[in-house]
DNA sequence: AAACTTAATATTGTTAACAATCCTCATTGA
DNA sequence: TCAATGAGGATTGTTAACAATATTAAGTTT
């Protein structure tokens, strides 16, 4: 929960507290106080703000005029429903788009991200994993397109906020190693349905 | 573009933003600089920032670190349809749950925001047409699942955003006659049916 | 004891000043 | 001519102080 040396950044405040809040450290309807966290990040109230903001519109966070923001009630199983099948449509769709245009380099760098999910699965660290987890698929999303990679961390933080399915490391690997695998293959009805399997 | 008198709030000021970017008043990829606004709305850059970093979460602008933010390129027509596909998926989950639980007094609300789209169509004035749909849709949308609020906001703004059909007020009002009376008249299937053919 | 005031505290909202970074453009040198 | 340099201005990033609002607690009245 405490962070020593940190560049000041309203980015890596918003990532700190994502990963955070992804990992069950804050109650649900829990109220969150910008003056405490800007003591813990060693910044002003002001870098502290932007993230809660950011994270507020990501729908992790429930901001409340002159009341300031609290973790956000967890999501019915019926909505949660619906914000799979959109993460789905969207990841589906950049990954197609992935597969058409990726170059080697692109591959390599998938890889990279597939091992240090492999390594945070290891060391059975439940935040890395997430990060790890979130990192790849963000990948081929940001790849593919820019345009939608902040709605589709905001479909993502709230699915995997509502009950997470990371605690079977073994599955978590099996899982992504074999959408890699065909995604680096080129096969693309193979990345879908394995894509789809995990996406849940 | 320019507004007298306001009541100083990063939501009036986003919300007032939000309205001019959506009927074109800043071009593609245009640069916003804050000092600039901050005088327009006559507020310091504080809740000027707070808007445009909303705005970037909604993917209505992009940020540059250092650089600040400027309009966002418009989607290509593929990511279009996924954005569309996404919206349409939320708004039926929610007229779904908005015709099972609504009383009275919400059927109310609906056809007092479709009077004012009625106006607004009459006055032929693209900002408030545009505004009023957004308002109408959002309606059902809020009471449906205010978790979702937001996340529905940037969907349908990217949409808006790439090409208007707004153009045809005729049309535009009987379209969402239609979907409002099979709301009240609590005629899912109907409603579903309009609602599609209405949301491209 | 319960309900209503009122003061004290805590928290968010806003502002202006300052720091850091980026951009422009004239100047220099090859 | 063209690239490199650097000064100056423009713009964003951060901070601390202040203002406005909400919460809490104590005190008062009934």
């Amino acid at each position: 929960m405490q962070y020593g040396l940190k560049n000041n950044d309203r980015e890596s405040i918003c990532d700190a507290l994502r990963k955070d809040l992804l990992t069950g450290k804050f109650a649900f309807e829990q109220p969150i106080r910008e003056q405490k966290l800007a003591e813990r990040f060693g910044t002003s109230r002001g870098p502290v703000r932007d993230a809660l903001l950011r994270l507020t519109q990501e729908g992790v966070l429930v901001y409340e005029p002159n009341k300031g923001v609290r973790v956000s009630s967890p999501l019915s199983d019926a909505e949660r429903d619906v914000v799979v099948a959109m993460r789905l449509r969207l990841e589906k769709f950049c990954i197609e788009e992935f597969i058409r245009d990726a170059k080697e380099h692109h591959f390599l760098q998938l890889s990279f991200l597939l091992e240090r999910l492999h390594l945070a699965c290891e060391r059975a660290s439940l935040p890395e994993v997430a990060e790890c987890d979130l990192a790849l698929h963000r990948y081929w999303v940001a790849q593919a397109s820019p345009h939608l990679e902040s709605l589709w961390l905001g479909l993502s933080v709230r699915m995997i906020m509502k009950y997470s399915r990371l605690s079977n490391y073994q599955q978590v690997i099996e899982e992504h190693n074999k959408i890699i695998h065909a995604v680096i293959g080129r096969d693309l009805e193979k990345a879908l349905f394995y894509l789809e399997e995990n996406v849940i």
